[in-house]
RNA sequence: GCCCGGGUAGUGUAGCCUGGUCAACAUAUGGGACUGUGGAUCCUCUGUGGCGGGUUCAAAUCCCGCCUCGGGCCCCA
């Protein structure tokens, strides 16, 4: 070798990933999917700028989630982040420009994120979310409205087997103040119960003095779906009431205006963040193992947080990619695209003319694509059939002088000469 | 960040334990057999041990570090 250099090998950073044609196929079906089922609830689609000023997120989730955010300083001595997440940033939208729009406002967004977190399957370091904002009521009926919205997202998707969990955090909050218990108590239970350790749960109870009696009945409560009988737990309380006989007015909705039967009371929901508040859902496939949950939501307060008027919100966020596993795991069939029309010029002379037909198939859109290697018929009507075209047009001096093509259908074999004035209407 | 298991041509695999006779098989890609008719067959080119170091006369094989993928924690989408 006359130079010696050496050769650097470039990988993708750890975390990421890249999409070949067939990825983005899937991916594109899954966002189209997505979004028209967004619209058909009447939700709107925004988009935010793919970093923001990190006090954004910190001021959201505290300064614990520094450790997972990509930041860095702009040459401005800015603070910035990658956004790890789409709520804050759309509230923020929202505060800023959007906080005199006709209420309720139903807003929804697909966009990349970014944590620095270990990956594993279904969990990246740039990941995709899609997710929807509901701003300015919480009637039950709204509250509804955005679960089975939720669960249709992904059942119009095409997933067979999803599981549905619905909670409220003030009833939780209730349950905990019953037993007297401090909130850094009740820190500690929060992610056993997440969990449904509930052997720890009561470990911990007794540990701090609440009677076994009332630690018992404390779980049997948090592992109950049956409402009424939560009701009864709970019957003396006033705050509850509201709550529960709103949960009873959602389930009734799920059920008989929604179709969504299947679905599951979970006192035991928590969520990570501390900004949740009353309602909140998850939705799991249970085919996807250790990261199998889909999408998380609720109801929250971040609007007087980012400094607006306070208005009732609730939204949810879904894993896009976990969404498209859980489909490929499932084995969904997903359509794969056809070339509507390959040509192929026999020599050099009639290359000009094949090009020309091929513009003036496009024009009709009509996907069309040509041999670009000057390759032999053979050779041509090979690849063709590889990249799986319905049809071969054949361009040569013989049929050219009746102003025709050949025209062969790939799946039957069969061929006709055709006059290049009727290719349109002779391969739709 | 922690524990565990992997990484061999573009893809899928064999070999590793027991170091040498080992880098193989299949498939894919380009070219040809075939200068106007495909999914077949045959020929041929291209391409490989994640990276670095150590042990050894000799390392795909044994040892260490790193990178990376996967399983499980943690956290969450």
């Amino acid at each position: 070798m006359c130079f010696s250099y050496t050769q650097i090998v470039f990988n993708i950073p750890r975390g990421t990933r890249d999409f070949t044609p067939e990825d983005m196929q899937k991916r594109r079906y899954l966002e189209k999917s997505m979004s028209d089922t967004f619209n058909s609830f009447g939700y709107g689609e925004v988009q935010t700028p793919m970093f923001e000023n990190l006090d954004l997120f910190t001021a959201k989730s505290g300064e614990g989630i520094i450790d997972e955010i990509y930041s860095f300083p702009d040459k401005g001595g800015r603070n910035l982040a990658l956004r790890p997440e789409l709520t804050a940033p759309v509230m923020r939208f929202y505060v800023e420009k959007m906080q005199m729009e006709p209420k309720p406002l139903k807003l929804f967004y697909f966009g990349n994120c970014f944590r620095y977190d270990r990956p594993q399957k279904g969990r990246y370091r740039e990941f995709m979310q899609a997710g929807c904002e509901l701003i300015g009521t919480n009637t039950p009926e709204a509250q509804a409205e955005l679960i089975a919205m939720a669960y249709k997202l992904l059942e119009n998707a095409g997933l067979k087997t999803i599981t549905l969990s619905i909670g409220n955090l003030n009833i939780l909050s209730v349950l905990f103040e019953k037993l007297g218990l401090s909130k850094e108590n009740q820190k500690y239970l929060t992610p056993l119960i997440d969990k449904s350790q509930f052997e720890d749960v009561y470990d911990a109870l007794v540990d701090f003095n609440v009677k076994p009696k009332d630690a018992t009945a404390f779980l049997e409560i948090l592992q109950s779906s049956d409402v009424e009988k939560i009701s009864e737990y709970l019957k003396d309380n006033e705050i509850v009431k509201k709550e529960l006989n709103d949960l009873k007015i959602i389930t009734g909705l799920l059920e008989n205006a929604f179709d969504v039967k299947d679905y599951e009371i979970k006192m035991s929901i928590v969520r990570g963040l501390d900004y949740y508040n009353g309602l909140v859902f998850e939705i799991e496939a249970p085919c996807l193992g250790a990261e199998k949950q889909l999408c998380g939501g609720g109801a929250y307060d971040l609007i007087e947080l980012f400094g607006g008027r306070e208005s009732p919100t609730s939204g949810f966020a879904i894993g896009f990619d976990r969404t498209l596993i859980a489909l490929e795991t499932e084995g969904y069939k997903f359509t794969i695209p056809q070339l509507d029309a390959y040509l192929i010029s026999v020599n050099e002379d009639v290359l000009e003319k094949t090009l020309e037909i091929a513009q003036m198939l496009r024009k009709q859109k009509i996907t069309t694509d040509v041999d670009l290697l000057r390759r032999g018929i053979g050779k041509s009507l090979k690849y063709a059939s590889s990249i799986n075209a319905k049809k071969a047009i054949i361009v040569g001096p013989k049929e050219l002088e009746q102003d025709s093509v050949t025209i062969k259908n790939m799946e039957t074999g069969d061929q006709e000469i055709v006059k290049i004035k009727d290719i349109v209407s002779k391969i739709k």
